[in-house]
DNA sequence: ATAATAATTGCATCTTTGTGCAGTTTTTTA
DNA sequence: TAAAAAACTGCACAAAGATGCAATTATTAT
């Protein structure tokens, strides 16, 4: 294969993912990463792509990037790992949306081989990029500002499964009422993806922990595990732990 | 054989493969590496192709990979421009993945109320800027490379609703083979998202014409309009004008 | 037709380019 | 902060390219 082909190539991926790893390319061309390295110092300079420690982006990405540097969380890091003992090969796991089921997700061992499921878009895209992950996008009518599927169609689709995990990202969770959200139809959402898991785990951040918003989504009984950064002996985590909740 | 004769024989392989090694050439032609070394290098002065270390590449290749961001964009907004002009408030708009249809909805007017339905995430990601589009994904297992859902769940889907116009955002289109493309699961796709539109409009930048993939998607008189950003008159669409087709 | 001239081609030689590898340094991750 | 991953550097070697020269072939003029 001609060097200009394999640049080319190179920019193909570019086009379409919008990002490269070396890695993957030496794989896929059939050279050594080096050479993929002197291609990719090549194209970045003649400008047409960013060269990054791991691969590259294409510029109109790198662009978008250096504009909303998030600064992640450790906390949801924190969350993430402890969430991730629970996976292991050949679940059919469920995913909500979220920042901390994303963190989640990067967290994934390259060689977990499970099937995922979710109605989020910014889940799915994070999952794409995992090598061995089956991904599962239940789709209907998005929701704009939250980026996930809505509707009955989604609701019906969720019945007809039977998921080992359920993971949810959750906005608010309380002792006493449950756990809430603000919008009907996420709500609904929200349901159908608990009444299908033989296990549900809430993912929250301590400040959202006995919070309410407007509209129930389902008693607190539901919930099997709560996954928090804190220590589980804290006093703020008591209230579930006297519901029969597994606190991690 | 005759120096012209030989390059004539360099030019039609180009135009089949895009590339040339000058050890392939040398074999065929029975002509040292030498000899085809100068005739590429007669060729490439009269600016008919590319050479490059080890061979030679098509012009149009070599432009795609020098002018990638720059060029090709301005071709896809053209013809994005044009596809635009066919859509109006309240259809139901079925679309496909990939650059040219990313450029057509970004060029969609916000006072536009239409649904449109998509099995690509990227086309879904930027339908969801738009203020006033209602936007169904149709989901199921997402392919890692093109980020688009495929399966029979999806197939069955598409089967269930009768859209006003689906746009394709063709990988090749031939006069004679029709639409083609790599991947299996992706041709059931698309079989079905022509199959349940009224309208198949193909946008294909005018490289895209008259390459053939491996695998057949249908037949060229499936298709409806074929929109590119050359000139309706030009030589290259006339194949597509004998055929029924309507070109813009 | 044929000699003179010009063009084409292959070969030998030297130069440049492309690629992988080993050892070291830098960056990232746990 | 230590271990792992990725990058960089210099080097070796193979592949491809350039160039001058001689032999062959084609073209032209007489």
């Amino acid at each position: 294969m001609l060097k200009k082909e394999r640049q080319a190539f190179i920019m193909h991926e570019i086009d379409i993912h919008n990002k490269v790893l070396s890695s993957d390319l030496s794989l896929q061309l059939n050279v050594s990463e080096d050479t993929i390295r002197r291609d990719l110092q090549e194209l970045d300079d003649t400008g047409i792509l960013t060269k990054v420690h791991g691969g590259a982006l294409s510029k109109s990405f790198h662009f978008t990037l250096k504009n909303n540097i998030v600064y992640s969380q450790s906390e949801k890091k924190s969350i993430a790992l402890k969430a991730k003992a629970l996976i292991s090969d050949g679940m059919f796991i469920l995913l909500s949306g979220g920042t901390t089921i994303i963190e989640l997700i990067k967290s994934l061992s390259p060689d977990l081989r499970a099937t995922f499921f979710t109605v989020s878009i910014p889940s799915a895209l994070e999952l794409l990029d995992h090598p061995n992950a089956e991904v599962i996008f239940i789709g209907n009518k998005l929701l704009k500002n939250s980026q996930m599927s809505v509707g009955a169609e989604v609701v019906q689709r969720l019945s007809e499964i039977k998921f080992d995990l359920c993971f949810l990202g959750t906005n608010s969770i309380d002792a006493e009422q449950g756990l809430t959200d603000l919008d009907l139809e996420v709500i609904e959402v929200k349901r159908a993806m608990i009444a299908s898991s033989a296990k549900v785990i809430s993912l929250s951040i301590s400040k959202k922990l006995n919070t309410v918003q407007r509209m129930k989504v389902c008693n607190i009984e539901e919930v099997d595990i709560l996954i928090t950064e804190l220590d589980p002996q804290d006093h703020l985590l008591q209230p579930f732990l006297a519901k029969g909740l597994t606190i991690i």
